[in-house]
DNA sequence: CAATCTATTTAGAATCAGTATAATATCAGA
DNA sequence: TCTGATATTATACTGATTCTAAATAGATTG
């Protein structure tokens, strides 16, 4: 069950093409930062920080500087292609960067984040459609609990 | 449907009793200072940031000290009785004060949130059992888009 | 009750996340 | 190429959160 496979590489594309697209028709310019942030974003599957998203993209551009990934997040969550969650331990924010509908079990001892995918989740869209006037762009699931490894260790 | 009902205060003391019950459990010994803090979070709808609940409990105990409100709100989120949210915007979290299974609607321009009620949510909680190795606390639904204020108005 | 041990609170310092600013660079279009 | 708008960068700044050391309060034991 965890953790999830490794995302495919038609899979990344294809998230990545939708990341540019999104930015794209809305009028932001395609800089080489922007993209670079947006293809890591749709390779990884690891709920990053803006600090990680800053460090794996400075592997390519030296020169990148923290305000422009924060920038290229907050563009992106705007437009619906990533969802903020909470890190855990209020120590800042993590990146959903799958946002078809899922479930997400966050460990609140290790703070650690599993994907689980689930039956009929189109039927919340539904309802919450039906009984409220926001006009929804993604949603997600979040449950809590204790994980399987600190189910049994004790410190 | 908005806003929520403010809670009656049957429903207050009964989740004022539920935390003090956890704390009980776990052993953490009840001090004036966590019972004023679980009073607040219990009466409250307000999705409150740790500061706002500093300066309410500082209403009746002006020495509280900010540590202690992080103290508390994290050991009562690690045993489930309430859940962080980011806040939006990156200027840190907010906590849900109630874990009965239901949706957060977040605005993604203003950042307000909105509570709602849907059916058959007992499903996702038997899906999630059945198909992880997750010992489940509780669960909720966040919803993102724009609120019916926001989709009018062009600022 | 006194002595002791542990958990908790407090104030303030330190750290870290995130934002704002101003100068520079890049890009698109005339 | 020139111009204007947008984006990036480095850095300064603000505010959120954590850490630390000392003081306090509660429970426990003799």
């Amino acid at each position: 069950m965890f953790p999830s496979a490794a995302p495919s590489q038609d899979h990344i594309q294809a998230r990545y093409e939708a990341m540019l697209n999104a930015l794209r028709r809305a009028d932001y310019r395609l800089t080489p930062q922007r993209m670079a942030v947006c293809h890591y974003l749709a390779e990884t599957r690891s709920h990053p920080t803006p600090s990680e998203i800053f460090h794996a993209v400075k592997e390519q551009f030296p020169t990148i500087s923290r305000a422009t990934v924060y920038n290229t997040v907050t563009v992106l969550k705007e437009l619906g292609e990533i969802i903020e969650l909470p890190a855990g331990g209020g120590t800042g924010v993590r990146y959903e960067t799958d946002i078809t509908p899922h479930v997400n079990l966050t460990c609140t001892r290790c703070g650690r984040i599993y994907d689980v995918s689930l039956d009929n989740l189109e039927d919340i869209l539904k309802q919450i459609n039906e009984r409220t006037d926001f006009q929804l762009t993604n949603f997600h699931i979040e449950g809590y609990g204790l994980c399987p490894n600190c189910q049994t260790s004790n410190s």
